[in-house]
This record gives structure tokens, C-alpha cells and sequence, in this order.
DNA sequence: CGCCGTATTGAGCGCTCTCAACGAGGGTGG
DNA sequence: CCACCCTCGTTGAGAGCGCTCAATACGGCG
């Protein structure tokens, strides 16, 4: 039963998460053994900012533990997530590749811990490795697809079908690896959710209490867990 | 002034547009030549599909004449169109490389011309030339900050803020290469103009109409020209 | 206990969507 | 040549959605 119902999210969602893109976890061994040994190891307090849009990119980040958010700043002020990233993706090296500067910004959304692999050995790996450039090919298609889907949503979805089609992205991403159940305690305060599915705060807050009225969901704190994925899939039109 | 308007554009709108994503015409003159060489020449008439989402690629297509849609399809059945291409743009590709099947569908918005090189063709050259292999790598990371800021785009500015955006983007794709002005004719159906800045066409109508008010565009039947850039950038927020 | 940041609720306005009707223009057949 | 039709564009009206401002509640921390 829980099988199906993971399975049932992931089927649905493949194209909108990067779930599968560039992990350490899926590197083959002798690339992961090379990141992590010439990779240093940081722990960041929560808020930190990695590196900030327009800044030339140093190296390679991956999660080891904690959630990075990977966000744009408009020129109003507001905030566009683009990504929240969990253990085991890697990160930041986009922009190395291809010799621009960032175009988003990298926080931490709690206290993470990181390996941060310097540009100069990141770019040997890519270039002794055929394996891991061809990954990093692959990676790059994944992203293409997600990012189009997500703007398909963004054109042409309403705010309830997206908080509900991000509940289920997020239900993804915030599970640990001990975790049981297949519902995953999201713990991400209302400005952040907001920003995410973009909207404002209070938009947000009133869809949470029609979907906790429904039963779709419930909440404890601000932590927020799905009750029903069936109707979160049917309310987001997948 | 001419250049002074132009560049203007092309400055706030850099990372928005595919303008410089693959072209053929700024490819290396062996490549080029090979790639002509080898393609087929193909006439397309108006509403011709050149591949449908959920096929597999056959090759890289190049534009030679006139303007193909690049659009994804909802479940709903609404379209979302991700790109409109103009002369000399190559399309198609992206997922040869990495061995997925089409994620958006290509079709003719006029009658057409264009050059279609056979996926073997393609691989062949992406493995014998390194310059073509990087520009490929270069021109995912232009497309990669496009559809970031559209994502962008699409979840925080309303309908007037878009469709300022877009007509500006819109004028650098309808630009011909005998053209004078820097104002173009954008010659695109109000249904196609509407699923491109996502809303309907009622809103599409009202909103151009705003802006005939206003004095910032004029209309002629069914083309749009742009009176005021100025405007037009300062509604958009960039 | 009081403070500060965050979450929630209320109210009102403006934006956007949808349904419906009307108009304009091009193409076809009588 | 005209009448008709079909497609596309435009306009109107009303409902509902989403935004903003403002007030209130909650929770952690000094």
C-alpha cells in the first residue's frame, strides 16, 4: 500500500522535481570517491547564503544534510524559489560549464551541513570523466523538462492546484531516509511556501485551511502533512 | 536612435529570449557547411506539426523560413506555447543527446522552410567537434536562465506586466532581416499571443486594447507594432 | 512578563476568468 | 456578384479569485 501510493506520487511527478537529477548517492564510485576526498566539508547555520546571483561561480556544492533553498530576488523585492534541495543532490556547478555567472541564489533553509568541490578540480572530473559528463548531459535534460512544466503550471494553474501539486513535490523532498510512512513532515514556514508556489502569504494561509478543512492535509505547528494524495493529485490536474 | 532603442531592448531582455541560444548562421563555417550539406530541405504549410511531445527524436531541424511554434499541451487540453523561433534557430535536439523523447511539440506558425539533419548526422558532428559540442553546452546554459525568468515571469507579474514583456520579445523574434525600423510587425494570432503570455484571449483583447489607449502600441488588422518602448520596459519592471 | 517575528483572519477592491453575444473579414458556392 | 458561412476578433456582464492593508493571535526567547 505504501509502495503504491509512493509510487503513484512519483509517476505523476517525474517530470516536475529534479529528483533526478545530479545526485552524489547515484555517481558512480570511483567519480564519488574523487568528490569527497578533495571536496572540504562545511556546516552552514540556517539563512546562510552560499553564493548570491551575479557572483562568479567558485565550485560544486552537495547536500550532506539540510534543506538549500535555490531562489531568484525580483527587482520588487519579491522572492522566486526555484528549487529546495535535500540530501544528496548536487549543485552550483551549472554556470561553470558554461563561463556565466549565477543566476540564482543559494540558502539555507536550516542548519546544513555541504561538500564544496573547488571549480578547478570539479572541471578535471568532467573532463577525465565520460561517464560523469555524460550524467551531467543527462542532468541538464532532466532540468529542461521540470523547468518547463513548471512554467506550464505557473501560465496556466490556479493557486489551489499549485499548493497541491507542490504538497506532493515537497512531500518528496522532506522525506528522511528513516521515515516510514510515506507522508513526510513539511516544515517550511509560510513565507518560503509562499514564494514557492508564488503567492502571497495570506493566499497561502487560506488555501491551507480550505485543503485542512477538506482533510487533504493537516498541520501541526507549522509543519504541514498530507492526509489524502489522491485528491491533492486530482485537485493539481495530473 | 535606432540602435540606441534596440539596444536598450536587447540589454533588458537578454535573459529572457533564445536569441542567443544555437543559430546557424553563428556556427563555425566546417560545421555549418556540414550541417548543410547533409540536411534535407523541407516546405512546411501553415499549422504543419513537425513533432508531437511524447515522440522520439529524429534530428536536428534549423529554420530557414518563417516561424515554428515550440508549445507544450495540458490535460485540460489549454496549450502553453514555450517559444516561437525565427530564422536560423536549430531546434529539436535536446533530447538526442540524452536519449529522452520529445517533451514539447513543434509546428509551423506560417509557411515554413526548413532544414532537417538526421539524428546519426547530428551525433556524428556533436562527436567529431569539440567547438560544437561546447556551444551546445553554452547554449543550455542561455536556455536554462530563460526559462528560470519566465518562471519568474509567470508567477509574479500579472497579465498587463507580461504582455508588455512579451511584445518586446515578440518584436525581436518578428524582426526581418531587410527591416529599417526597429519596430516590427508582430504577426501572431490573438489565440496563439494568449497561450504564449498565459491567460485568454478575452483578457489577451483587453489588455492590448489598454495599451492602444494608451498609445504604447497600434494595431493593423491583426499585427501589433510597438509605438513605446519605453513604456512598454518600465510596465514590464525590468 | 514583554517583545518580536511569524501565522492567521477579516474586509474590500481590483484583476482575471467564463459565458455569451456581436462584428469583421475571407472563402465558397449558388 | 451576392449571399452565406466559418473563423477569428472584440465587447459586455457577472462571478470568483487573488492581492493588499490592517488587525489579531501565537510561540519562542530574552
Amino acid at each position: 500500500m505504501n509502495a503504491l501510493i509512493l509510487n503513484k506520487i512519483e509517476t505523476n511527478l517525474a517530470g516536475f522535481n529534479l529528483n533526478h537529477g545530479l545526485r552524489l548517492d547515484l555517481l558512480p564510485p570511483k567519480e564519488k570517491n574523487e568528490i569527497e576526498e578533495q571536496a572540504k566539508y562545511f556546516k552552514l547555520s540556517k539563512k546562510t547564503v552560499l553564493y548570491n546571483e551575479g557572483e562568479t561561480p567558485k565550485g560544486m556544492y552537495a547536500v550532506v544534510k539540510g534543506k538549500i533553498k535555490i531562489s531568484q530576488l525580483n527587482a520588487d523585492g519579491t522572492e522566486q524559489i526555484l528549487f529546495i534541495l535535500s540530501e544528496g543532490e548536487l549543485f552550483g556547478y551549472r554556470n561553470i560549464l558554461n563561463n556565466q555567472r549565477h543566476v540564482l541564489t543559494a540558502t539555507a533553509l536550516e542548519n546544513c551541513e555541504v561538500l564544496f568541490l573547488e571549480k578547478e578540480y570539479f572541471l578535471k572530473i568532467v573532463k577525465d570523466s565520460q561517464h560523469f559528463s555524460n550524467l551531467l548531459l543527462e542532468s541538464v535534460g532532466h532540468e529542461f523538462t521540470a523547468l518547463v512544466n513548471r512554467i506550464n503550471i505557473f501560465a496556466q494553474k490556479n493557486i489551489k492546484e499549485r499548493l497541491a501539486l507542490f504538497l506532493l513535490l515537497l512531500n518528496q523532498v522532506y522525506k528522511t531516509p528513516d521515515q516510514i510512512s510515506d507522508i513526510s513532515e513539511i516544515k517550511l514556514n509560510r513565507g518560503d511556501l509562499a514564494s514557492f508556489i508564488g503567492t502571497s502569504i495570506e493566499n497561502l494561509v487560506r488555501t491551507i485551511k480550505v485543503f485542512k478543512e477538506n482533510n487533504y492535509i493537516h498541520t501541526n505547528g507549522k509543519s504541514i502533512y498530507i492526509n489524502d494524495v489522491d485528491a491533492l493529485l486530482n485537485i493539481s490536474g495530473l
